[in-house]
DNA sequence: GTGTAATAGTTACTTATGTAACTAACAAGG
DNA sequence: CCTTGTTAGTTACATAAGTAACTATTACAC
């Protein structure tokens, strides 16, 4: 067995998984990327400013697991865009509080439909109970493995 | 609904895809880079070759649906590591048949065996069932999304 | 207060990588 | 042959992104 040929790569959990992730993220990242010009860190801030209201860079990075240094970037392509609005904090003036403006509330929004819609075409190719599972099966794995503060490159 | 704030990220595919990607990708990277210096291309690579024995640059691309600059970048790598052997197709002067030497073999069991570890690890989350529907599904996930012959970076 | 440590966020530097342009070799029609 | 088109693989250029160093601010001990 040591030196028999039979590893099989497609079953091969992160390789499996890397693939799927790409295959699966190339719709909608046309829509963010065609349509907005973002790239993956600035749809992810603006939905977390999206869905959680107003945050700070730090707050961002914790619920997201994203590295300070691409949120830093992100930020300020999304305030070049004028879709956020950054306001220094009072009480502790090294924080920024952000906020989506009014076309980055609507770039969301837009972008959140597309993004749901899409969700339900993945989930036509599943029943339902399968589709659960799969999310639960996926958060299981994300858990476990304590994520290193600093994103690395993927496997 | 179309207001609400009831998105949920974590339930979004494409971004637990990549979370779960990464997430377990770690610690069989911090193998493959800290014991070898690869990187992930290289890795890839060098089990193709493994795995299928002698191939060209293009076979790879072709079955691991890996960019040419990719592949051609990590065969330079693992060249100057000593870890494959390029020799030129004398049928067609254009291709470069690819085989590993015997520490390239040496690294790659080392390796399939890490990740063999690995799987076993990842897998005992879960029963035999759930755990084989999960790569069913993964792999249904990344038939369907015809991936361009370009790669592209992840959502 | 004063000094030390910790934190929020930015920037510099290096490396990685996609795109497109390129070289070299083959194929096929005339 | 010679031209046109295609393919295998490499390289140049621009952009992305991780690491570490940096600035500014706060916290805490004394």
């Amino acid at each position: 067995m040591s030196d028999s040929n039979n590893f099989d790569l497609q079953a091969f959990l992160p390789y499996l998984l890397n693939q799927a992730a790409e295959a699966s993220s190339l719709s909608f990242q046309r829509v963010y990327q065609e349509r907005y010009g973002m790239l993956r860190g600035e749809w992810r801030v603006l939905f977390h400013l999206g869905i959680f209201g107003q945050m700070t860079a730090r707050d961002i990075g914790l619920r997201g697991k994203i590295h300070k240094t691409k949120i830093s970037r992100a930020v300020q392509k999304l305030a070049e865009k004028r879709f956020i609005k950054r306001q220094r904090n009072a009480d502790d003036r090294r924080q920024e509080t952000l906020q989506l403006t009014v076309s980055g509330r609507a770039a969301y929004l837009e972008l959140r439909k597309t993004a749901e819609h899409y969700q339900t075409d993945l989930s036509a190719e599943f029943s339902a109970e399968e589709f659960a599972l799969l999310q639960t099966m996926l958060k299981r794995l994300i858990k476990p493995c304590a994520q290193s503060p600093q994103q690395r490159p993927l496997t």
